[in-house]
Formats: structure tokens, C-alpha cells, sequence
DNA sequence: CCTACCGATCGGTAGG
DNA sequence: CCTACCGATCGGTAGG
């Protein structure tokens, strides 16, 4: 049993981290296996299915995201300090997990149906979540006025290619780049402080 | 000939959506020769295989990014109103050629190897010409002094998601849209104009 | 542009 | 965890 688990996790972050350099569709489980060092059919004993290994990954990382949404949801920050801290949620899950979160980025689209319906609802509700941060921030004048999506769309991308980058970082870069992207949406959504 | 010039673009046309939509690995000839209307290996009689396509679908894009990039970099314009054109040509490419920017943006690592390497040269080259201009900019303080990578990044960025939109966009909203990403970037490298 | 077809490779199973 | 294997599907070719 723990033997087992172990030859999981090991099958799941091989996996990442293949789907992560040549994508989900193209990685094969015999791929896998090879890193792994068993046989292809070995590797069901631990897992049922390729698309299981997509749906896990895909589904921790949407999780992570949630629980950190959450948490910031209920702080008692201000808008931008809750954006300052979507930021840095993002960027220490990046930074963190880089080949789950570039899975999670680019491969959701190969879930099967029903999951794929559930990942778009999540995102959905994440998505609306971030954005009433930014309305009630525009209301209050702590931001500049701005379509809730563009702006949306705009910090999330600021910090939506660290992951590419994060295995040749080190933990001092990854601070340095921080400060960098903190400044430039704080400048880009009008903030005076910082 | 011209009847099989008109098949050939229209067999381009149909493989870049279907690459956008599914991705290049997970399309296949059968469906694409589908939604062209003919047998699989007639498709054949136009292209020479399903690599051809992802090639051309790339180079393609890469030549007009590139040529962009020339009459920008020719031009007698200050650095902040290169970013500016810059920042314009992305957005017309993305918003004229959602699907082959897409595939330019999200397949290329599905070239085959030699067509791979040249790919990448140049867009090393693309990203040393753009890093120039901010460059240029930061020693004559038109913007604000920073990471030449962490700038050059956020403001590829910040217009790297319009082309998953531009398909629900009326051209009227995505002039909204570049306003607002103009705004958002200027602030962000610091610029008081505009 | 079609019919007919092929070798290679895929995800996965049976049985131990 | 392995050996042996399978049906399905892939990109592509031969020949007309």
C-alpha cells in the first residue's frame, strides 16, 4: 500500500510533467512508463485511465486556486492589498508547481465531457470572484475606472508566464520578478501607493 | 489550378479552426477532410501532409509579425510609440487571424524539428527587437527603469488573450478593448503621457 | 477526387 | 508488476 502510493505520486508528477513539455494528447502512457521504469500495462495497476491523470491534475490545481480565493475573499484586505494577494497566489502556485499549473493552463480543453463542463464552471465562479474584487474596487476608487474583464484579463495574463519560466528561477528571481509585476498592475490599475 | 488553389486555402482555413479548437495533435486529416467535404486521401492532392499545414499555418504568422517588426523598427518614432505599434499590431493579427494566431501561439512546439529550430531563432530575434526598443527607452527614461524580460513579457501579455475573444468581438469592442490595454500598459512602464 | 488499403501506434485488458 | 495481446485509429500511399 504505501509502496503503491508512492509509485502514484511518482506516476502523476512524471506525468505533469511530460503533458507539460509535449502536451497532454500527445504523451503516451508508454512515455510514461518508460520514466517511470515499468511497463506500460503496470501502470494500471496504480491508475485507471490516462484522462484520470489529466482530471486529477487538473482538478488539485483548481482546488489550490479555490482555497487560496477563498481565504482572501474573507480577509479583511482592501482591494488592492486583495489583488496584491491574487497575485501572489498565483505566482507562488506557478512558481511552485510549474508543470501542474502550465496542465491546468493548457491541457484543460482534453478533459472529457463532464469534467470539462465542471472545470468551466469553476473557472467561471473564480473568474466572477476576482472580478467583484475589481468592481468593488472601481466603486470605491481604489481603482481606475475600467471594463471588470479587461482588467481581469490583463493582471491574470501579468502573471500567466512565470510558470514557463520557473524551473531556471531562482527562489531570489522569482522575488525580483514579484516586485516587477506587482508594480506594473499596481501602476496599470491607477494605484498611487506602493 | 485555380480550382485547387481555392481547395488548397480553403483546406488551410479549416485545419487552423480545427487546430484552434482541438489542437494540432488531436485533429486529424479524417476531420478535417470532413468539414472540407471530401475523402481523407484526397486531401493529399493538395498538401503534402499534416506537418505542411502546422508549418505553413506558423511561418505564416511569424512573416507577418516579422514585418511588422521591421517597419516599426524603421520608423522615426519615440520608443513609447513603437510599444504603442507594437501593441496595435499584435492586436489587429489577433483580432484579423484569431485561428493562426492561435496555432502560431499554442502549436508551434509541434513542429517537426528542423522547422522547430527556425522557428525558435526567430523569435528570439522578434523578442531582442522588442527588447531593444524598451531598452532604448529605459536609457532615455521614456519609461521606467526594469527588467527588459519581466517588461517585454507583461506587455506580450497583456495582449496575448484577444485572440481566444476576437470570434465574439465586433470591431467596435475590440477598439474599446485597445484603449484600454493601451492605458493599462503605459501606466505600467510608467509613461505620464497619453 | 475516390476506393481500397497498409503499417504503426495508440489506450487498455486478460491472466498470472 | 510482467507477458501477451487486441480493437481502434492514425497519417499516408497505390492506382485509377
Amino acid at each position: 500500500m504505501k509502496h503503491s502510493k508512492n509509485r502514484k505520486d511518482e506516476i502523476y508528477a512524471v506525468a505533469a510533467k511530460l503533458f507539460r513539455k509535449r502536451g497532454y494528447v500527445a504523451s503516451t502512457m508508454r512515455d510514461i512508463a518508460e520514466l517511470v521504469g515499468i511497463e506500460p500495462s503496470s501502470l494500471y495497476s496504480h491508475i485507471k485511465s490516462k484522462e484520470e491523470i489529466l482530471i486529477n491534475i487538473c482538478s488539485n490545481c483548481a482546488n489550490e486556486f479555490d482555497e487560496g480565493m477563498d481565504v482572501i475573499l474573507n480577509s479583511n484586505k482592501t482591494n488592492p492589498k486583495k489583488v496584491e494577494a491574487l497575485v501572489d497566489l498565483h505566482l507562488d502556485i506557478a512558481y511552485n508547481k510549474p508543470s501542474s499549473v502550465t496542465v491546468f493552463n493548457d491541457e484543460w480543453r482534453h478533459l472529457p465531457e463532464k469534467d470539462l463542463h465542471l472545470f468551466l464552471e469553476k473557472r467561471n465562479a473564480y473568474e466572477a470572484n476576482f472580478k467583484s474584487i475589481l468592481r468593488d474596487g472601481m466603486h470605491k476608487s481604489e481603482f481606475i475606472e475600467m471594463s471588470e474583464s479587461t482588467a481581469f484579463h490583463l493582471i491574470i495574463n501579468s502573471v500567466k508566464w512565470i510558470h514557463y519560466y520557473s524551473k531556471k528561477m531562482t527562489q531570489d528571481q522569482l522575488e525580483l520578478k514579484r516586485k516587477e509585476i506587482k508594480y506594473f498592475i499596481s501602476r496599470g490599475l491607477g494605484l498611487k501607493t506602493n
